[in-house]
DNA sequence: AGGACGATTAACT
DNA sequence: GTTAATCGTCCTC
């Protein structure tokens, strides 16, 4: 487990960098009044200003404020009229850097994250995806830029490993129709509760070599 | 003011 | 493998 001030550098780092250590880190949230608690086994890192697939490539709007601000928030967005996803902000204030929370296991509060995620048949399947991990935590709106490391914040980085995990593997994104070639998601290999791999949001226009 | 589309999921053939 | 659900955000008139 990891301290605040050490996390707190942690986050400082940009996300490329941050991200494969948040594999095996613990993010727990008291949303909804219950307690649930997920360890992460994969993750994206979003890189604002030089990455076409960020929310923030085209600068700085209401929506993607979060990100530019300082490290250790929590960037919930809304997404095909149905769904909140979450990501931890990191790197420098005024840089648009985040990771985004793909999947993990639920570690307490199984039973709650269950009433909220019906349609999960196992375990593995409460929190494999982005939104079913953010359905899990309780996360929407409300939760958009709480600190990560306030001891009075609602949802908290509970800890992190000090050291990167062994058994880290990296990819392509998911979901996205830009930048797709970069190697920016992280997982931990053997983790039952990885999401599925499905290249490109869309149907694509012409399979271009662009990047 | 209008429209295209999304860092997805669940249900269905 | 395919598709509907559903609406905020952002870009283009």
């Amino acid at each position: 487990m990891t301290g605040t001030v050490a996390a707190r550098e942690l986050l400082a780092r940009p996300a490329l960098s941050l991200a494969p250590r948040l594999i095996g880190a613990v993010i727990v949230s008291d949303a909804g009044g219950e307690e649930v608690a997920i360890r992460l086994t994969e993750v994206e890192a979003y890189e604002g200003a030089d990455d076409p697939a960020s929310h923030a490539f085209r600068g700085r709007t209401e929506r993607t404020g979060v990100m530019f601000g300082p490290p250790g928030h929590l960037y919930c967005y809304f997404t095909y009229g149905l769904h909140w996803c979450a990501n931890v902000v990191c790197g420098v204030e005024g840089v648009a850097s985040a990771v985004l929370l793909r999947a993990g296991d639920v570690v307490r509060g199984a039973d709650i994250a269950l009433e909220r995620r019906p349609a999960a048949r196992r375990g593995t399947d409460l929190a494999r995806g982005p939104a079913r991990l953010a359905t899990c935590l309780g996360l929407g709106a409300a939760q958009n830029g709480v600190d990560l490391c306030d001891p009075a914040s609602p949802v908290r980085l509970e800890s992190v490993p000090s050291r990167r995990r062994p058994g880290i593997e990296a990819g392509p994104r998911v979901g996205i129709v830009s930048a797709t070639q970069r190697p920016w998601r992280f997982w931990l290999a053997d983790a039952p509760s990885v999401s599925a791999f499905k290249p490109g949001g869309r149907k694509r226009a012409a399979p271009g070599p662009a990047d």
